[in-house]
DNA sequence: ATGAAAGCGCTAACAC
DNA sequence: GTGTTAGCGCTTTCAT
């Protein structure tokens, strides 16, 4: 195993001092151009590395940042991550990436870490289980930077970036009451989540809009953050409820994709047709929704925007950091319907 | 924006070094309780929090580990990460998780900015690209440990995790000549990737176990790695080449659930019935495979527990580290057979 | 049981 | 254009 070279070695070799060596490496216009080349080639030469961890003592700052999500294994999260590293990775950051798996004691434990780890700034979405932002407000207590994307704690000052979920769903039930439906069901997430509130309004509003009567019983609140598994046997059996009630409904706005993947399953084994006599628009258009038969009509998130705006906001963040007051921003972004035939009706429109 | 606690500010306080508070908040056997609780005591009262850089600069060890996937957003790597971590977690490590997008170029990068880092160790899966392995080489020739899992560069002396892919094939294969199928086609992968050839290797092993005869022309290779869309149409238009064959095969054995599952897709709209007419097994057992009609047979990887593997391997190595000769260590798993409708002929054996 | 001192490798203010 | 010097915060050997 090989020394690694420092500074100082390649200082040594050229009779120079270290600064000069480091001044050199940086491109510092007060260097020769002969010295840069000299310690260019010795650099070379030594196979020199840098040692960003002395660096990053020295100039008090990491260059990571901290991205917290709470499952990996979503395109959506996946995409996230690559749009912020798109932005940042030119900047010479590097991210350090972690999971909560929806939990808030694994999310404390992360944001701990990477505070310990000294990160630069901190990108994250919110567990579903937090209902409680002290962790959170521990981050900014450390005058780290703190940028939220999609779930983020209201309440939080902080800069954030999300879909515009409100629009989200109006458009979904907007589709759906251009397709002819009159008795839309709603599939919510837990009502705690800023996001799944937003998306309920959204079908409110939309009814309210087009005079298309309200019904109680058709609007089914659930945990649509869990298992994709168990998200499929719920939309099953929220499925099985809505059919029992006296007054069918005609339609389902479901919150999440893998809910009315659920209920498209169960509805073909029950011979109900789709859409005819039960129409269905998803959320989040994940892959298996181009796959099921029906195709599940959903709306589309722009996520790797939303990583790339995420990345902004950090970015900006660190450049006004000194002084001035902080004002928290809030972007949003514009979902889009993507239409399949399980909400087609007006097959000739 | 508060100014960070240190060592010495402890020191201070109490009157006594740093070396003092360093100790104890080691818990230094050589340390009075006393001291030992008193700066606990002004610790949590500073709220000091050790600075993680200061001290990997002065240990020259980082206690981060760099763990390089092709892409995230699948299962498959998102639950490697999730085994990886939950083994490095008590330890004392962090992950800084790096996707390569499956590029070669990209990798060499993720691998450079890692090693610039100083991270303590690499668990990495190689790029579909990826031919020359110099860039891993690197990674050895530093002194720092390397664990590869599933996609394993030949070649390289590293302790690696793969799952039996030769058994998986064979597997997959005898399977469906068990239910009958006599005339077996095989969506390959690309020959220059391991895990390719050994899935392919198992198909035609047990063919040849089991005396089916093998007919060149129902093998198609392909790129089996790319955008899950992409895939999805090369499954369609395979399977449209099988079936314009003078001998039509009875099943597909394809490396790849998304293959697979256009396979499906393109057979429902023509209306050739599945497992009757042919059968299908896949691999990975993806979510959608659950979802499609008919469910789709599928090849289930361990993957936490090469998770779990590649970790232990990467302490192992920390462990072993100084002085004796190194002696690259394989892992091998055992893929398991998740029956569903699309290769289930005997419906009631 | 504690202190003194040196240094990990790099950077930056200040000299000249 | 380059050197000097000091120090980021922590650990650790050698003292006592």
């Amino acid at each position: 195993m090989k020394k690694k070279t420092t500074l100082s070695d390649i200082a040594k070799k050229l009779n120079v001092t270290p600064s000069t060596v480091s001044r050199a490496l940086d491109d510092h216009p007060r260097i020769s151009d002969s010295t840069k080349k000299a310690v260019l080639k010795i650099a070379h030469q030594f196979n020199y590395q840098p040692n960003n961890i002395a660096s990053a003592l020295r100039k008090g700052k990491s260059n990571i940042i901290g991205v917290i999500v709470p499952t990996s294994d979503r395109q959506f999260f996946a995409s996230i991550i690559r749009g912020i590293e798109e932005i940042v990775r030119n900047e010479g950051y590097s991210l350090i990436i972690c999971q909560s798996d929806e939990q808030t004691s694994k999310e404390k434990e992360k944001i701990d870490a990477l505070l310990q780890i000294q990160v630069d700034g901190i990108i994250a979405s919110v567990a579903k289980e937090t209902t409680d932002y002290d962790h959170f407000k521990k981050i900014r207590n450390r005058g780290v930077p703190l940028v939220l994307y999609d779930r983020i704690g209201e309440s939080l000052e902080a800069n954030a970036v999300v879909i515009n979920d409100y629009m989200g769903g109006y458009i979904a039930v907007e589709h759906l009451i251009q397709q002819g439906c009159k008795k839309i069901a709603h599939f919510a997430g837990q009502q705690h989540i800023g996001i799944y509130q937003d998306r309920m309004r959204g079908y409110l509003e939309a009814m309210k809009a087009y005079n298309i009567p309200f019904n109680e019983e058709w609007v089914i609140e659930s945990d649509l953050i869990d298992d994709t598994q168990k998200i499929l046997e719920l939309g099953k059996e929220m499925t099985q409820q809505l059919l029992n009630l006296p007054e069918r409904p005609d339609a389902i706005f479901s919150a999440s994709d893998f809910a009315a993947l659920g209920a498209i399953q169960f509805l073909n084994e029950k011979k109900i047709s789709i859409p005819d006599e039960i129409a269905l628009v998803g959320y989040s258009n994940d892959f298996a929704s181009s796959i099921i038969e029906p195709g599940l009509t959903s709306i589309d998130q722009y996520t790797k925007q939303m990583g790339n705006m995420a990345a902004k906001h950090f970015l900006n963040q660190i450049n006004t950091k000194s002084g001035e007051q902080f004002t928290p921003e809030l972007t949003l972004l514009t979902p889009e319907l993507v239409i399949r035939a399980s909400s087609l009706r007006n097959k000739h429109v």
